[in-house]
DNA sequence: TGTACATCAGTGAACGCGCGTTCACTGATGTAC
DNA sequence: TGTACATCAGTGAACGCGCGTTCACTGATGTAC
């Protein structure tokens, strides 16, 4: 079976899907190659046509991940002021729903304390998609006339990180649900980000 | 050899307190039950007659983590003024060297992301164990006189959770103490924690 | 006082399983002549 | 137009290794008689 041009480029993006959303919810370690290749309707063997080493592949599904992750928060910015975007952020990030959406929620709080374990080729990746989510921020509390910008950022997302890790790793839901709400009113407070409801 | 009554219960702490390092360090995929008994000078053969699994010795050392750590944290405290102990745990928290010694470190930050993944035993240690650490900060919160003590106490944990485990990721070292420091300013701002030096 | 036996923490070989990796092979299609 | 060959994504069996777990055994000491 011959294949179209970009057959395998579009393999080689659906396996890197399967196994950032995989990685992110069963951790670097617990995912298997067969695993991410079966979700792709593939057999294993043909795993090392596209990635070198299952370290290759995690390095690259970290990328995946970040990449989806910005293009998910530019959406949501678009045709919205710094105050509004913010606001949605934060809202966003300490949902319910992106807590139990383990698969495609922020890779930051995902994969924490996965990361120093990792090799440099996936630790790297994971530096650099944290700055530029870091840097989305940032922008946005410059665009507000912030002078310290990026320590705002800073504070805010290890802020939102923590929370939603915390969250994650509480057993009782009323405890958890008010974990992410504790840190989405002083978020709110001490950015002096609206309550749109 | 006849071994004396304690015998048995020491080198059960030992394992304990090997695993609980070993763990923070390598989390607990790839800390193996051959590796924790070597750090004992023990063979792997006699694991069984500790534990009857490695999830159960997981959970316990869990279990162990918390409870180094809320000696630490309570040794610290005593003598000091509900401001000096929040702003002195705020200050070690932060450092450098919390940051490099993760093998003693807070084990909410060490094991963020490693929960959700683990056995239902290990988590509720866990969340036990978060949830005492909790009420230490919010002991000095109410301590203070604050209205919304657990509110304060979960914000501050989560921005110290998240600040850490990302300086830990950060592969830039100078990114890295950026982001503790920034985090450590914002703290003190907002709890009114005065900087001692 | 001396001998046989019970106790039990720890030993070390072995087993089974999962997983990353390798490799000879498949089979459909494009290309050369 | 037809035939032989090259291409290459994917197949599936096999290998090696690490790890959790099991188990028969060790050997020093306390106890019964």
């Amino acid at each position: 079976m011959r294949y179209a041009a970009e057959h395998k480029q579009n393999t080689r993006k659906t396996l890197l899907k399967a196994a950032a959303a995989a990685i992110r919810v069963d951790g670097p370690d617990r995912v298997g190659v067969a695993d991410v290749m079966a979700k792709a309707g593939l057999t294993h063997g043909g795993f090392y046509a596209h990635f070198p080493s299952k370290g290759a592949l995690v390095a690259a599904a970290i990328g995946q991940m970040f990449e989806e992750r910005e293009a998910l928060i530019l959406e949501a910015s678009a045709g919205r002021s710094p105050a509004e975007a913010l606001e949605l952020y934060v809202r966003h990030y300490l949902s319910r729903k992106h807590r139990d959406a383990k698969h495609s929620g922020c890779p930051i709080a995902a994969l924490a304390s996965d990361l120093p374990r990792l090799e440099a080729d996936a630790r790297k990746r994971y530096a650099e998609g944290a700055r530029r989510i870091r840097a989305l921020i940032a922008a946005q509390f410059t665009a507000l006339g912030c002078a310290d910008a990026g320590a705002q950022a800073d504070s805010m997302l290890a802020e939102l990180v923590g929370a939603l890790a915390m969250a994650r790793a509480e057993t009782d839901p009323k405890r958890s649900d008010e974990i992410l709400a504790h840190s989405q009113q002083a978020l709110r407070r001490r950015f002096g980000l609206e309550d749109p409801r």
